[in-house]
DNA sequence: TAGTGGTCTAGACCACAAT
DNA sequence: TTGTGGTCTAGACCACTAT
């Protein structure tokens, strides 16, 4: 067994498996090797095993269920969308297939609402970024960014033109923004938008709002975006809360 | 302690330690006990500790960090939504407050669309539920139900009238239904919706699609609803898919 | 009865942050 | 150096499913 102190255990063997589920070695509803064997094949302890299991469980890609085994999903599913979807790898890797106008940069006076999502003092400034995103030469979404002042002064124009703005965050800056919180809602195209984004005025449009969080749970973004809906939907994945009666507890 | 069998300890814990934080006996940046002293007052080890915070922080209640300490989520936050979030819980609950009319009720040859997504033969048939949703007298969402014929055979008029869909699934038929998988999208009201959801033609519109699934991922429910944009957005929180370079592996 | 996943323990060592 | 969370082990017992 190889052991690289720098990566755990748990995550080697999520890793493996995860690639043999979406590679096909494990088909969807075929169960998996049980947690004893797998314990036994890696050489490790099973609440190892049963850590990078719960994993791809999170995940999805597994169900467990006890007294029959560990099977393989039936939502092991390829990416089905013809448009984009919108989970926050997506908005990363995005940068690949498009490019960006930046029709303004600027530091400018932060709004009552920005500085409350931000967590920012009355005063502050925050760098304001407005551009248009083209997929395949084609309008595809009109973005306003607002970032903390801190952060948005060692942004450049430069920059953005060549790298998505969580990645510029990410390399340049040392920000690793792991979580956002948004909104969804429907709207229209008015008379502003609507030459920026190729359509007729009153064709629908879908309106996102998040805020992006790092590791300390620190606001470092605020995203207001407005996308074409004929190019753009989001998918995601509910799930219901656990839910299982609890009883008291007495301290010991 | 109090041990009860049929509760695990980890979940025990974890249910005390959410209303505490719910209920701001730790306020959000503050920072919680350490796990061992979390296991030392508990009487348990800190193994099953471990689990009960690691399902805190699935949810975003806590963050943990390594040689710091654990602490409550500045995102430890009520709900904000003027309108109603889409979360699963809600789609419950929701029958609380509304009042559902039902326009249509009847078994229907299934179309390709939907016997895909419920995974049906050709042949089959689907019961098909047509309503409107009044939240305060008011139109509020557009919905198209398809159920299974198994299931669908069994759902009465009757029983749309007094409880939400899911909870007849759940307390008449033993079905539990606890993931679904949903996209949105915008669209703009036709002819044909906007005198039901009391609307002008070319208004916005929210469009959800989901399917939902039982614990045995076996799809239970196929539903299409339009929402008014005026009434309705939908809230999600993104998370960024843990990215760890990975090495090899051999098998010993 | 045999096999599976679910829960729990006691103990160990490590990496990271603060002092 | 101390205290924190992160990883891992070996072993135990239980609950559920299938035979």
């Amino acid at each position: 067994m190889l052991r690289d102190k720098a990566v755990p255990l748990y995550y080697q063997i999520e890793t493996i498996l995860r690639r043999q589920i979406l590679e096909g070695e494990f088909l969807p509803g075929s169960n998996l090797p049980s947690e004893d064997m797998l314990a036994e094949s890696f050489q490790v302890s099973r609440i190892t095993v049963r850590q990078a299991l719960s994993l791809l469980e999170q995940d999805g890609l597994i169900v467990r269920q006890r007294g029959k085994g560990t099977f393989v999903s039936q939502n092991a599913r390829s990416v089905e969308s013809p448009k984009l979807t919108g989970q926050m790898e997506d908005l990363i890797s995005m940068g690949i297939k498009t490019t960006t106008k930046v029709l303004d940069l600027s530091m400018q006076e932060v709004s009552e609402r920005i500085g409350d999502r931000l967590r920012l003092g009355k005063a502050a400034k925050v760098l304001r970024i407005e551009k248009v995103r083209m997929v395949e030469e084609e309008p595809f979404s009109y973005v306003l960014n607002y970032l903390p002042p801190d952060i948005g002064e060692k942004i450049t124009a430069d920059d953005l033109v060549t790298k998505p703005l969580l990645m510029i965050l990410e390399e340049k800056l040392g920000i690793r923004p792991i979580e956002a919180i948004q909104s969804i809602e429907a709207t229209i195209a008015d008379a502003v938008v609507a030459p920026l984004l190729q359509v007729r005025v009153g064709e629908p449009l879908l309106k996102a709002e998040r805020t992006v969080f790092d590791e300390h749970q620190r606001p470092v973004e605020y995203v207001w975006v407005l996308y074409r809906a004929d190019k753009y939907f989001f998918t995601v994945k509910l799930e219901r809360r656990r839910s299982r009666d609890s009883v008291g507890w007495k301290m010991k």
